[in-house]
DNA sequence: CGCTGTATTGACATGCCTCAACAAGTGTGG
DNA sequence: CCACACTTGTTGAGGCATGTCAATACAGCG
């Protein structure tokens, strides 16, 4: 088994088990990891797009600039996420994509993913419903920049991150790595760095957050919840299960 | 050719031409149109979903309810496209829906999407397709909501749905008709309706947008892509083909 | 012809932004 | 190992876009 190897496999693990076959169709995305740099940029807005990629390891975001000189950032990756597949019906990037810290990524043309769609009914109901969830996260995380205050804001990626976290690497800690910047906070949630520093120090006071560096503890995580308004109902746990299961 | 008669099939053809086999089983997902009434609630938040449904006539939005009493309007369907995808791997509604106006919808179970999965690779890559390019809006949608002003964010949202119009209506027209209450329409772009109300009167002060009662006038298409920082590159136009064709 | 929901307008409040100065950490080369 | 530059975070003062509340006008509909 290349399971405990591949954070891929694992990944679409979650939604479904998978037979020898599927995993070695996986397998060919994530062929020749080439290491990257924090910093460095996969691919900007408008270039041409004819793969996705995996990451294997470190953070990367993807990011959109507007017309008046602000930036959007729209995702945040963890290793084992499959960056790109919002574009996989255009022929343009459609956002940039830019490392976070060093890591490991692994492109693979779009051809493999109709090859799956081709020979795989599991893995395709995966990816349906790895896109449908993915979609269900922006759509949260819109609602949280239309509605929410600053301090909810913040608390409320705080906690999809805490909660990602949690589904991949389950340690009981009340406490994560976050190694984003403030200006990389800023431009997740639509806020000023300034404002991002007010609020980090507002949770504080309340007891609600404490951070130092990029080490963010959680003392409380109902009162957390509560103050953002945070609503676990998308987690992974209350999935349904792909199909009725009469194949692999 | 069921063709005219289904604006499902329409729809999809705008991605890739289907074979008759395909046709027939799309059109399982237009058996029994029943009608509705304006206001009516398809479904709301936290119910069971075991279905989708496609809209056959009439405008209906979705939406999500906060813990603070307002309310965001997560997407405006039209006349053929299919509601419920986001939750195709949910066991719960994430959203409610409701209609606008008086249409006719169809529901069908979500087995039978499965289906297609199983049966066409063709319709699979359109859904994919569709999937994402869902994704692409509710991105734009999102930086809109994160990133501009009220000006901008009324501006955007008219020309998105005036070219989502275009695509299905293709009229040489320069207004489109928009039955959106203020009161909607500041849920949608997470402003209050009487700042919704003051910044119609603006864009109608610089000549921008004339509207009257549900028709909207766009007396100058470049100007107010200018002004909204309107960029078409996700029309279905900027898609690529879905893949080399080899088979229907 | 009045009733009910919808839109407009004004006065005032406020959350967040901007600018600017300063502090604290981080990395680099001598 | 220190000195310096650079990046990142903090704090304060003042401004502005948008929100809230409330009163009025308007439109569609029975």
């Amino acid at each position: 088994m290349s399971s405990e190897k591949s954070c891929v496999v694992r990944h679409f693990r979650y939604y479904h088990p998978l037979s020898d076959e599927d995993i070695k169709l996986l397998a060919r995305l994530e062929d020749s990891a080439t290491p990257v740099r924090a910093g460095t940029v996969l691919w900007e807005e408008r270039d041409e797009a004819h793969e996705f990629c995996t990451l294997k390891h470190g953070w990367a975001f993807s990011y959109r600039e507007l017309e008046n000189g602000t930036r959007q950032i729209l995702e945040i990756y963890l290793p084992g996420d499959i960056i790109g597949l919002r574009e996989f019906a255009f022929s343009q990037r459609l956002a940039g994509v830019q490392m976070i810290e060093d890591g490991e990524v692994c492109f693979f043309p779009h051809r493999n993913l109709v090859d799956i769609f081709r020979q795989s009914f599991t893995l395709t109901s995966i990816l349906f419903a790895i896109a449908s969830r993915q979609q269900v996260l922006l759509t949260e995380r819109l609602v949280n920049l239309a509605r929410r205050n600053a301090r909810q804001k913040l608390a409320h990626f705080i906690l999809e991150m805490f909660q990602r976290l949690r589904q991949t690497e389950a340690n009981g800690s009340d406490s994560l790595r976050l190694p984003l910047s403030q200006e990389i906070l800023a431009d997740l949630l639509g806020l000023s760095p300034v404002h991002v520093s007010r609020t980090f120090t507002a949770l504080n006071d309340d007891g609600l957050v404490f951070r130092e560096r990029y080490q963010v503890k959680i003392p409380d995580l109902e009162a957390l919840k509560q103050e953002a308004g945070f609503d676990d109902r998308y987690v992974i746990e209350n999935m349904r299960p792909l199909f009725d299961d009469k194949e692999s």
